[in-house]
RNA sequence: GGAGAAGUGGCUGAGUGGUUGAAAGCGGCACCCUGCUAAGGUGUUAUAGGGUUUAAACUCUAUCGAGGGUUCGAAUCCCUCCUUCUCCA
């Protein structure tokens, strides 16, 4: 949520920012609310402060007629009060409504653009190989990928892995998390995996996205599409000492999504699941810190990339490609040879105080004063992606060769096919 | 599953209808004192939102788990919900 004041405030700079990443912002109605707003408090707070005078008489009041009269008065005051109050809660719900919905303010230093064609490669890493062998091709049929179990499981988009699949997925993870605990200083979380209402407003998937995640039938619960949600919500309302930053949190967690408008795309393999394992990293930062903070989120999680040897590039999304609650982001995208091209498989974004001005994290400092912390988060990294990209790129003759780094989680340094 | 109890400021905890935005203690902060340390003294210390101002000061409103109700007036009485705890099965 962008600081109301500061649409009020520096208007064209705000529309100017927005119009960049492909948002028209309409100033009027949020003018003419917050006007609007702003008369109704006054005039609610000046009856009720005449009221608290008229009761305040009572108690030295002396005859019958006096307290009378004080009652009425008292009584046609709070008929005032209340009704100015439901305006005002009806106005705050229409300003709420409409800042929810608009999206964050890019960096300056963000590549402008319309879409994707806009971004900008700024670094790669490794050599990437020709190959055409597909990461889920040659497991089918010995059903250590099963995807027709899948179906009749559940429904098209979900997988099954098994025997030395299921382990080298397993394996991916726990050296992604002993990386980020052990080497990077994250504290590790275990968190729900389905979080009400408020959770997602907070960090932005609501209300605007509600047709990309799996709803709790009968409630306002929902499926997590990232451990962003739960993660960044463990410090909902808090407010935080300046020296206890950073805090960095890594999970582990499924993540859920619909796909929903994603019909006919990524169809084969496991590149697009409505449920896939993925482990997050969270920074709640200082904004001074900010932009330090993502370099050092994008680079432990190439990092990891670089332990399983896959080749990869970072890709500095433009205005138009960026993320609703995002002001910057980096991808990461690894090499899938059998595609001939890069794919995501994290994303790294800093969102400014817009995540926890919906959430009410502050941070107070030497004096005090009190502000929105920055929050950050990245992937470090989706394990199913980087399964398939690993498999892709370490298959030879029939025979995928583990990566080292995997070797004590595994027990096995090779697939044979 | 059944029966109770409790939720107050950073923490502990008092407060059953009106000078209580809230005692006291602890903690924090500032100053003072002491040769250092230990201890002591004085003061100060909630949040959000309005008004006002160059600013500070000032002032108003709301907030004692959340929401509603009773009342001229609610932390205090009533109802619903949430959370925590205890006991029984």
């Amino acid at each position: 949520m962008l600081d109301i004041n500061l649409i009020i405030n520096d208007t064209e700079s705000i529309v100017q920012k927005l119009k960049s990443r492909g948002y028209t912002l309409d100033v009027k109605p949020i003018l003419e609310l917050y006007n609007q707003r702003k008369k109704t408090i006054k005039l609610k707070e000046d009856i009720a402060a005449e009221k608290n005078k008229v009761t305040d008489e009572f108690k030295t009041s002396k005859t019958d007629s006096e307290r009378e009269k004080i009652t009425k008065k008292s009584q046609d005051l709070e008929k005032k009060i209340n009704n100015n109050k439901l305006l005002l809660e009806r106005i705050e719900v229409d300003l709420n409504n409409i800042l929810l919905q608009i999206p964050n303010l890019p960096y300056d230093s963000v590549p402008c653009g319309s879409d994707e064609s806009a971004n900008v490669i700024t670094k790669t890493w490794g050599n990437p190989i020709e190959s055409s062998i597909e990461h889920s091709e040659m497991f089918v049929k010995n059903k250590l990928l099963d995807f027709e179990s899948a179906v009749t499981i559940s429904k098209s988009r979900f997988i099954v892995m098994k025997n030395q699949i299921a382990k080298l997925h397993r394996s991916l993870i726990t050296y992604m998390m002993n990386m980020h605990t052990e080497k990077y200083d994250y504290t590790e979380y275990y968190v729900p995996y389905i979080v009400n209402n408020e959770s997602m407003t907070g960090t932005g998937q609501l209300p605007k996205f509600k047709e990309d995640l799996f709803k709790i039938h009968d409630s306002d619960l929902y499926l997590i599409p990232t451990a962003e949600v739960p993660l960044t919500n463990l410090y909902r309302n808090k407010i935080l000492n300046e020296n206890d930053l950073p805090q960095k949190l890594v999970a582990h967690t499924p993540c859920f999504r619909s796909e929903a408008g994603s019909y006919g795309k990524d169809t084969k393999g496991i590149i697009r699941q409505h449920q896939f394992e993925k482990v997050e990293l969270v920074h709640i930062v200082h904004p001074k810190n900010a932009e330090t903070a993502l370099e050092e989120i994008t680079l432990q999680a190439e990092s990891i990339l670089e332990g399983l040897d896959i080749p990869y590039q970072r890709v500095s999304l433009s205005t138009g490609d960026l993320g609703f609650a995002a002001s910057i982001t980096n991808d990461i995208e690894a090499w899938f040879p059998s595609q001939n091209k890069y794919r995501e498989v994290s994303s790294c974004s800093c969102f400014t105080d817009f995540q926890s001005r919906r959430l009410n994290i502050k941070y107070k400092d030497e004096t005090k004063k009190k502000n929105y912390v920055f929050t950050l988060n990245g992937s470090g990294l989706a394990a199913g992606r980087t399964m398939a990209a690993l498999i892709e790129n370490h298959t030879k003759d029939q025979v995928i060769h583990i990566p080292e780094v995997l070797h004590n989680f595994t027990g096995f340094k090779t697939i044979k096919l």
